[in-house]
DNA sequence: CGGAAGTTTTAACCAGGGTTAAAATAAAAT
DNA sequence: ATTTTATTTTAACCCTGGTTAAAACTTCCG
């Protein structure tokens, strides 16, 4: 109950920090030119941020070997992905947004909201786990929940099993996605699995779909059994 | 269908535009120091930053004579203005903010959302014509009705008036308002205005309640007769 | 081991939006 | 009519977040 609601880093540390975080989530440390690539700016200029962000200690940087970020900043980033993820569902939910355009607009808002703001969709939303994408939303004391499911791509025929969650790639990707009946919560099996491009057929609510390697590589998916037993939380 | 959503004018421009507007409501142009002390900045630096309006046609300005807004410069505030007021009424009506909370939280973003959110809490407004204080929503082509009513503090005792509008000034202001039974739409009979200072009695729904001059001038009403007429839109 | 190649950092620079202090101008007052 | 006062503008500077070009460091390979 002391802070004024002032945002306290500026919207570019933010956004490395987030940057980073994701980074981080596949591979140990995140090297300047993978984070400049991801940020869209040159690595001189991310080298710079590094700089400034180790300096206020939310991150850890050992020159030419890259950074990782420290408890403070993954609080940071949390923070930022919490503000994302729920704005991603209120949008989807309160207003209709599609789960292709929902990415974009939570990523111009995430920065600006206050506390409140964030409170109150929370509330509206009656506190949910996950965003439109099955994507786990971190707690308001910045816990998270470990990504669910395994990629599609890796299933083999005969297996029965449930979509959890589609990485947030394109909105185009997102909208193919849906067209063929591949949403969240939906059940499918896998019918064949061609041997060197590692395409699946797939049953879906009865339909026959086909999707290629790469695009399998994006939807998780958890065996139909282990599903029945978690049931409602 | 051209633009694809970028902004155009810097954060910066847009509150300085939307500044300028807003005081040239009262005396024709606008001088220098009153634009600083508005924006909060230091007069040298609004010069700098008039000259950038200039240069952009936002604004006309005759150096030492002050500043007018463009046509160009008025659709630009109006487009932003009818971001904050859309805003501030959603977040009353869909997310239960008070309406001494709404001003502070649309400034944060009103200058991040899309014209695609726009979009959709009008629609979801049902296309609202005034915000939580009764000022007027400009349309979406930059069309904006007269301010509605005249200040309750020129009122004299035996009228009956209704509130239409109350000045956004400072949140205190209007919770106490609100606290008082000075809402939109509330009907008031003046009892009696004294002479020296101008402070008001009024009855209030039954009840008995004074006013100061200050306050008075916040709140605009108009003969209850007139209302009679207009009815629902 | 010694380059060659790739990555990272440094250096010098730019633009936007701010500051303070000083100079220029307008308005008011003797 | 001239001086005083207040306002506005200019000048010189700061900070943030970017750029390009060059230098420093790793790494990998012959």
């Amino acid at each position: 109950m002391s802070d004024t609601g002032e945002r306290i880093f500026s919207q570019a540390v933010e956004d490395y920090v987030k940057a980073i975080y994701k980074l981080q989530n596949e591979g140990q440390s995140v090297s300047t030119t993978d984070l400049a690539k991801k940020i869209g700016a040159t690595p001189a200029a991310a080298t710079k941020m590094i700089k400034h962000l180790a300096e206020n200690r939310l991150i850890d940087h050992t020159p030419y070997y890259g950074v990782r970020l420290t408890l403070a900043g993954e609080r940071v980033a949390l923070e930022i992905i919490r503000h994302h993820r729920l704005l991603e569902l209120y949008l989807h939910q309160a207003l209709g947004y599609g789960w292709d355009e929902v990415d974009a607009e939570a990523e111009k808002l995430e920065h600006h909201i206050s506390e409140e703001f964030e409170e109150r969709i929370d509330r509206m939303l009656d506190y949910p786990r996950t965003d439109p994408h099955g994507d786990p939303i971190p707690t308001r004391d910045g816990l998270i929940e470990p990504n669910r499911g395994k990629p599609l791509a890796e299933s083999e025929p005969g297996e029965t099993l449930m979509i959890l969650r589609v990485r947030d790639s394109s909105p185009e990707a997102l909208r193919y996605l849906a067209s063929i009946g591949l949403h969240l919560e939906v059940v499918v099996r896998v019918k064949e699995k061609q041997p060197l491009d590692g395409a699946l057929t797939l049953d879906v609510n009865g339909v026959t779909r086909s999707v290629g390697r790469e695009l399998a590589g994006y939807v998780f998916v958890e065996d139909r059994k282990a599903r029945e037993e978690v049931s409602v939380p």
